[in-house]
DNA sequence: CGGCAATCTGAACGGTGTATAGATGCAGGA
DNA sequence: TCCTGCATCTATACACCGTTCAGATTGCCG
């Protein structure tokens, strides 16, 4: 992606200018995070005019939307780096884990990708793209026996909800209201780990 | 709130601006969510001008920390309004679907109030306002005996992160892929009670 | 009743997304 | 090789936004 960004010739006409721009959104949104994303300043990055994104994108949501996909692949490809063991609930456990430290790693991405008001969700690689990401989590749950005769996918809405709303706490700093000062980044490598440990033991039966 | 709103005398000077204000701006969370808020739009509500709000509030992050505070307190009350059993178990059931149901009642005040770039966390009141809302569930926690050997802050975590996770996917309206196309309201008047009744059941030791 | 301080106005500045008319230059056919 | 069509990009304009500030207004207190 970072080499797509580079204009293949200098000029009037970019070259390359689709993939330039999304590398300067993509950009933007680690310096400054979602809410200091402009498309004003992801055409300046790119060194072009105001209204060049247009041509390619139609609007602001367009660019977003390419954004968001590849924040989705990074997430599967995170989550898919997790080390499959024989053990269901330790696998649970890292993919919990490597779901909270992407949010960490990645706020403004991590962000926009829930904002539906900001990506195009009728976009047809959409569905596809979040499904696969999450793919890892179906899979460990799908093998992990279960005590209850719940559905799959309220269990996968069951651990999702878990992980998202751990993440979405850690990300919105509200842990440090229940465990002192700690850094969220402090948070998720010294304090989660056990928290884990405790909801998904390996001798568990539950959800 | 609704009466503070009023103004106590028309004129040059409004008389109440700053109960007008942020009913006003709540009032713009209500109709166009958190996103579709503008502080010139609450100053026009109210029926002033661009630069009365600054006054008071100082910044729209002002006015809107006023709004988060509101949030926090409506909050806390809907969560207070469910009946405490003798069984911890059903009474988490019910503080989280309480807890989603708020969320989407109120989405504009529920996404305000974890921003923390446009609500002034600073503010003494704020720490003491949310930790208040959130007591429902503390005490409900502390209740219920557990096997685990998890301190309460990690159990309080656990249970915050699950609910808030639940209403996050369905406010984004994540859950209706997983659950087909059920609109996020029908998802948590049918589906969501079934699935808590099995995470959490009444028989059960976990966290 | 006079003056002070709180309150509010109105305009300005720099920022934003989007639309549009016109300039540019690449690519392919004659 | 020329030249024409079309994709691409520029420049400008418009309507918003938050914030700032000098000045107008008025409630209130001495």
């Amino acid at each position: 992606m970072q080499d797509d960004a580079s204009p293949a010739k200098a000029g009037y006409h970019h070259g390359n200018l689709k993939a330039a721009l999304i590398t300067a959104a993509d950009e933007i949104l680690r310096d400054k995070g979602i809410e200091g994303f402009s498309l004003r300043e992801a055409a300046r990055r790119a060194g072009v005019s105001v209204g060049a994104p247009a041509h390619h994108f139609g609007s602001a949501n367009g660019l977003l939307t390419e954004v968001a996909l590849l924040g989705y692949g990074s997430l599967g490809a995170a989550l898919n780096a997790v080390a499959i063991t024989e053990d269901p609930q330790e696998d649970l456990r890292a993919l919990a884990l490597a779901y909270v430290t992407f949010a960490l790693d990645h706020p403004g991405r991590f962000r926009l990708m829930f904002r539906a008001d900001l990506v195009n969700r009728e976009d047809p690689r959409y569905a596809e793209s979040s499904t696969r990401a999450l793919s890892g989590f179906a899979a460990a749950i799908t093998r992990k026996p279960t005590s209850t005769e719940s559905g799959p996918m309220a269990r996968i809405f069951l651990v999702w909800s878990l992980v998202h709303g751990m993440a979405n706490l850690v990300l919105d700093d509200k842990a440090k209201y229940l465990f002192g000062g700690a850094s969220p980044d402090a948070f998720v490598r010294q304090v989660l780990p056990d928290i884990l440990a405790r909801a998904w033991p390996s001798d568990a039966t539950d959800v």
